[in-house]
DNA sequence: CCCTACTTGCGAACTATTCGCAGTTATGTT
DNA sequence: AACATAACTGCGAATAGTTCGCAAGTAGGG
């Protein structure tokens, strides 16, 4: 969390309030969570300013984005990892991170983002 | 493009002109594609049909979904492949697949996409 | 404690995506 | 080859998701 702080201050940005809300909701949320599910549980935070902190934290990679079932989730990035989620139910759990690429092919500065779906063993039956 | 329409109509869906032609085109476009740009290279189909179609691939697994810059891309996912994207000028180029999970964890039917981002060697300059 | 550039909240504007329905079409069947 | 029918499409309009512009508020350096 500091850290998180500290990455922001060093990119120039300031640590306010709603940001502080944003990251605070992200670090008790366990799974992936949606920007509308984020401002449904701090109301207290514009939905624009949401958007704008999740952009934001994108951009300095503070948090991933993956699409399920055509729906945007972000989850902190604190430690490297993915997540393996069922189609149908929704469960969730983390995966891993085995790769570091850093730069890649003539890229640099290379970030990547891993979305595992799949059906859980309870749905499959 | 046989097997794509073979995969069709064995989950039960009919080949049709504007499926057919969201695919070609898909086919003939060799980077991920927004279904925007994809509307606006086939005009005589509508786009809640564009939709329609892309949503359908994408139940079907014959496109992969990735976000880059807020954006949803699609493109085939005949053989499988991901991509590496220039955050800056959008160049795109190819990458392997490693990976064949089928089954991981307590999951089973297993799918995973894979998105690289970073700065190209021109735009890093 | 003050200054100031960075942020926010608000309302409204956009953009993206989906819906409902009447008319059309692909496919299996005769 | 024409038919029947369930699946599909186009259209217009609705809904959802995201961003904008600006006046007012606030974090953090001096």
């Amino acid at each position: 969390m500091k850290k998180l702080k500290k990455q922001l201050i060093d990119a120039g940005y300031k640590m306010t309030t709603p940001r502080q809300l944003v990251l605070s909701e992200l670090f008790a949320c366990h799974h992936p969570i949606s920007a509308r599910n984020l401002h449904k549980k701090i109301k207290t935070v514009d939905q624009a300013s949401v958007y704008r902190a999740l952009n934001l934290f994108e951009d300095l990679h503070l948090v991933n984005v993956e699409v399920i079932k055509k729906e945007k989730l972000y989850c902190l990035a604190v430690v490297p990892h993915h997540h393996i989620i069922c189609k149908k139910c929704g469960y969730t759990e983390e995966v891993k991170c085995y790769h570091d690429f850093n730069s890649f092919k003539n890229f640099f500065n290379v970030y990547h983002q891993l979305t595992l779906t799949g059906i859980c063993n309870k749905c499959v039956k």
